[in-house]
DNA sequence: CCCTTGCTGTGAATGATTTCACGGTGTGAA
DNA sequence: TTCACACCGTGAAATCATTCACAGCAAGGG
């Protein structure tokens, strides 16, 4: 089955996952390689590897079945049960990236919530008490969380990596602008503000 | 001189810089390529291979000279002048945004902002005044804008990227979760925290 | 002064990813 | 029925990116 599927089809794959929310929901039954290509900025070639690498198939003369073609990418990149993921540090961006995320993942819920300023734990947010981060240690594990979201200042960054990794954290999505060091076996994904936009400004002038 | 920088080598110039940053102002004056290897999360080789496409060059004996390699990076990166920047949507995450980026990038200033709803126009924010959307194909050209940071609702992210590519811009950093169409020549980055999210929850488990 | 060490710069090799190209197939039109 | 068409699945080719490996060199030690 899953033999190996790179890091760059999984987001492929997630972004397929999100259009063909979309055309479903306007009505689409079946679509080719193609308009998923289009949709997603890729070619249909792309998308057809992609497809074949988690064993989804289509027909030469409809496509791909929707509603299959959802099921099988679903099945591929979603956990069995939903994930439940803790958000460290509530301050401008992480309230804003809380309130972006209630409802929006089905199976990815932010259940735990951590920040180290008294004036925001044991206050609820979001309908969701928020902790002192050092119950993280503990909190973690109980609640079976193997996923974080990082909005604490880029000092502090690093030391709550830490904490996360000890904890029991494999996946970490970091939106302060430094490097993490992590073990093995730990995933970071670093949205960088900064990076995209001096990248962009770059090509902008290209 | 630039015979052809990939894309990859762009972001991965920017983490240098960034790095050899802090190491200027802790200290550093020379560094090895394995320094700013490790720092980054990439190879030695790999530096120099960076380093070598933007021909600045080290000594074996020292390194590279950090200021001399940040004036190279720099000179390589960013515009003669500074670049000035629109940002459209001063909502939750604009005005996030904004706050974040005002004095962090001496080289890219944000200068215009819109917005369409008539509480925003017409007002300082972070001493910065608020246009209306209608006036942004008047006073991009005039302001020789070339960059924009796209904060909008996901509906009308491609509506206004119409625009923006009206009024001249070539390179949009956009945080709705939507494919834009773009003419080729305009370059769209997509900060898409759902599909990294989605992404890290699946190296998460595997 | 010469040897050792550990670095840079870079051609070549390797590895990863994308694209090409085409056989096989179901569909609709004549 | 038969043909033309357009698309899927996929091996092979091409392209792109990274790593290897080593010549050449500067510095420090004996
Ligand atoms: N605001 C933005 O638009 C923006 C954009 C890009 C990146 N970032 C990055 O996101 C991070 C957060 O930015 P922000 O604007 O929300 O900052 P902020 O100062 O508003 O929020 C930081 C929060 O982290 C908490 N915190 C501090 N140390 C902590 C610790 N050790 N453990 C737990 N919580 C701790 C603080 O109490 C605060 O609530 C920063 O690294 C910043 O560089 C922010
Ligand atoms: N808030 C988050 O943490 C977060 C996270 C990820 C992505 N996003 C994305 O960022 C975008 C903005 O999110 P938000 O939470 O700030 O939403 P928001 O509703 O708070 O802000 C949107 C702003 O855009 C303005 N606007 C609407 N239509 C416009 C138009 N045609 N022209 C100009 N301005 C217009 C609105 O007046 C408002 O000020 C959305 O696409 C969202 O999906 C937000």
């Amino acid at each position: 089955m899953s033999v190996h599927v790179s890091e760059r089809s999984v987001r492929r794959l997630s972004l397929y996952r999100r259009f063909l929310l979309h055309a479903q929901a306007s009505g689409s039954c079946y679509l080719f390689s193609h308009d998923i290509a289009t949709a997603t900025r890729t070619s249909a070639a792309q998308v057809r590897r992609d497809l074949m690498a988690i064993s989804s198939s289509g027909t030469a003369s409809r496509g791909y079945h929707v509603a299959d073609l959802l099921k099988s990418i679903s099945h591929f990149l979603d956990a069995p049960a939903p994930q439940h993921v803790a958000l460290i540090g509530l301050g401008n961006l992480g309230r804003a990236v809380f309130a972006y995320f209630v409802g929006r993942h089905p199976n990815l819920r932010i259940t735990l919530t951590f920040d180290i300023d008294p004036a925001k734990t044991c206050r609820l947010i979001n309908g969701c008490p928020c902790h002192n981060i050092h119950e993280l240690n503990d909190l973690c594990p109980t609640h079976g969380i193997r996923m974080a979201i990082l909005t604490v200042p880029a000092t502090e960054a690093q030391t709550v990596t830490d904490m996360l990794v000890r904890g029991g954290i494999r996946g970490i999505v970091n939106f302060a602008p430094v490097t993490l060091y992590v073990p093995v076996g730990v995933f970071v994904e670093t949205m960088d503000f900064s990076i995209s936009l001096e990248t962009a400004a770059f090509f902008s002038r290209a």
